[in-house]
DNA sequence: ATGAAACATGACTCATAGTTCATGTATATT
DNA sequence: AATATACATGAACTATGAGTCATGTTTCAT
């Protein structure tokens, strides 16, 4: 089960007793995991708290709304894959290298964890704006890496836009076919396949 | 909008009059409005009815119930987007010009039709199993087409499952931008990019 | 033309689930 | 210890919308 953080990085307040600051925690994990077995829309706030532990007015005190903890719960997951791309690729001595690595970390990141995935998938439908701010964050970040890598001569030259495109495009369809897709056994492969092609695509000497 | 064909693909029993087949030629038309509209979740039928024109019991005469609905919706879409890519590479010389057709030609029919990618996108979430089927369909075309390709040396060897997962997931995520990220305007840069990639990654001749 | 089957209607029923609230308990500060 | 604030409760309220049905109207084969 993830750790939530509780975090401040928005502005919803933190509550302000250590109680107050696990039972959020609590709703945040009993979310995820309700979200991911029954999906959001049959998710119900019942079901959260129950699984949550607590009646169901508790949950008003610390959400404004199904979509609001919905939001909370991505913020979080990002948070956490943002965090795990930037272990794997500490020690990358290349952009393609770093590429490589990081996609490698997520697929194994969502099999161990599909409710990542699951939820994650979601955000499209239930919320379109936390959506559009989750992409954007890992498309700017992708965008940025493969421009500096273009100035040191790590990738061939090329529009770094598109690249990053295609970097959330694998990351988001090979994320589904080993999370939700039952191909979990099969990441070594996939990579293999995906290397050569990037290898062969963006690397400077053709 | 869509031209519905009420199809005959599923078991779906046909109305048995002409009316009665405009009628849910009428209300798959609706559909696909409000779901791209107002999402899956928010969509009621006294909306689809309403867009539709006709009373809400009427809905009922053509379907069990709003997943079935959707369901169909997909059938049809599906149809149509294979047509779609039918049509635009049948004139390829050989497979990585087919692919490159085959995307372009998706990227400009969900621009014009952005209904098209909103419905899908919503698949996985308002029915996984159509999504599945949906996928699949996709997958093993990409992965027959790619092998025969290996085989006429028009492709490198290398692992045609998780290549046709990479081309659909050029498709979906391209065809996001496209459609619902405001970048219709750039598909053209998009294609210019995603052919170089294409080209030296699993062309023969690197 | 006529009767039977198909279709159309929209007000109604009913279940679900989001949200509120009055009352009670824990926490923390003085 | 006392007081205020924060938190917890779950029954009750309410809104919504899915699905039904009794009563009509249209279609179409004979």
């Amino acid at each position: 089960m993830i750790q939530y953080s509780c975090s401040m990085e928005t502005q919803n307040q933190l509550p302000k007793t250590k109680r107050g600051q696990q039972r959020k925690r609590d709703l945040l994990a009993a979310a995820e995991h309700v979200f991911c077995e029954k999906g959001f829309i049959s998710a119900s706030i019942a079901d959260i708290t129950r699984q949550a532990g607590t009646a169901q007015g508790t949950f008003y005190i610390y959400f404004e709304s199904k979509e609001q903890l919905f939001r909370e719960v991505m913020l979080e997951l990002g948070r956490q894959i943002r965090f795990n791309a930037r272990e794997a690729t500490k020690g990358a001595k290349n952009r393609i290298d770093a590429e490589v690595c990081g996609l490698e970390a997520y697929l194994r990141f969502v099999t161990e964890r599909p409710s990542i995935y699951r939820i994650v998938q979601q955000c499209s439908v239930v919320d379109p704006e936390t959506w559009r701010d989750f992409y954007s964050a890992f498309a700017d970040a992708f965008e940025a890496n493969l421009r500096d890598a273009e100035k040191r001569g790590e990738v061939s030259p090329g529009d770094a836009e598109v690249r990053a495109w295609v970097m959330i495009a694998l990351a988001t369809t090979l994320g589904e076919q080993v999370s939700v897709g039952g191909k979990a056994g099969e990441i070594d492969r996939m990579m293999r396949e995906v290397e050569a092609i990037l290898r062969h695509g963006i690397s400077p000497v053709s």
